[in-house]
DNA sequence: GCGGATCAC
DNA sequence: TATGGTGATCCGC
């Protein structure tokens, strides 16, 4: 009885609907409320759009942030100085320096990478591209540590997912940019891993599509297309043209882009911000630990302040609640 | 320094 | 395949 009450008000709402909006007639179409579909037309059904099928959930920001800071606690366990992009997305280095086999294998934690040392001498080689970080480059010869990183990030992948239930994919690769291409390749639940040699890297930017790098969206990827350019080993082509129809800092991304080149530089990941920060003493107080940080950096590097210069902390009003 | 465009999410 | 809203960045003025 209820159910055929139900099923003919679904049929009047069609039929209204219908009747009432007479240009959506050929339009696939469906009647109901955010979280229902109480009924659709035929063009829609075609789709498989049917009548109950839920559509869209409310979002619940505190929930996804909770999650995001469980998968960011397992980062840091592989990385402490990990990158979040946003909620769901993160850089992290598992680039170990040579010499730390042993630590790793004297750990009686499977998954922990122990952080010592991690990246100074890569850190300071490459505040910005690392042209040199493959593995067959003649200068240097780093080399990742342990198992190998595969079976590393599978784990902190296996992790995350026994945690949270939630898969996690990922790509590794010699810097951010190819890692952001390489982890789209086996979504969802996946992982690939681009090998470090520039042979292996050349190979994969053949023939990648520009559209694929971060930073170049719709708008670029028509303008490029215009000119003939599809592909990244296009960029390379094209360099000359690029640099004479884009500003500078575009066709230089464009060159580093063909190149297989991104940046390895991944910021120290601070929970805090002065922004976040209204008290004065806070404030300081972060300043100093930042302070104390940069200290502990330029020690491990040997580096240290030549005595006829200051240190100088800038002062920027714009980044104080308190102005 | 501001507004518009582009991009990622 | 589209869609919306937001914050970051870049560019031209």
């Amino acid at each position: 009885m209820m159910l055929q009450k139900a099923k003919i008000t679904e049929e009047q709402l069609r039929k209204q609907k219908l009747r009432d909006c007479p240009e959506l007639k050929d339009k696939p179409m469906a009647v109901g409320s955010m979280s229902m579909l109480s009924t659709s037309n035929y063009h829609a059904r075609k789709f498989g759009v049917r009548a109950a099928m839920p559509v869209i959930v409310p979002t619940n920001f505190d929930k996804y942030r909770a999650v995001s800071e469980e998968i960011r606690e397992i980062f840091a366990e592989y990385d402490p100085h990990f990158q979040p992009m946003s909620l769901d997305e993160a850089y992290l280095n598992f680039y170990r320096p040579p010499g730390t086999e042993e630590e790793l294998a004297e750990s009686s934690r499977t998954h922990y990478f122990s952080a010592k040392g991690s990246s100074s001498e890569y850190s300071r080689r490459h505040k910005g591209l690392s042209p040199d970080l493959f593995e067959d480059s003649p200068s240097s010869s780093p080399v990742f540590v342990g198992t190998s990183v595969e079976e590393a990030v599978r784990e902190m992948r296996f992790r995350i997912e026994q945690r949270t239930r939630l898969t996690a994919s990922a790509g590794i690769a010699p810097n951010m940019m190819l890692a952001k291409v390489c982890s789209d390749k086996n979504k969802p639940n996946g992982q690939y891993r681009l090998p470090s040699t520039r042979e292996a890297v050349m190979d994969f930017i053949q023939n990648l599509p520009v559209r694929k790098v971060s930073g170049i969206g719709k708008v670029s990827e028509k303008m490029l297309n215009a000119l003939g350019i599809s592909t990244c080993s296009h960029l390379g082509q094209q360099m000359a043209l690029l640099s004479l129809l884009f500003s500078e800092t575009a066709w230089t991304h464009f060159m580093e882009v063909s190149l297989g080149l991104g940046s390895t530089y991944i910021p120290r990941y601070s929970a805090m911000t002065f922004k976040e920060l209204s008290r004065a003493e806070d404030q300081f107080a972060l300043c100093k630990t930042l302070c104390e940080d940069l200290a502990e950096d330029m020690k491990k590097e040997g580096l240290k302040v030549p005595h006829d210069r200051h240190v100088c902390l800038i002062y920027y009003p714009k980044c104080f609640n308190t102005g």
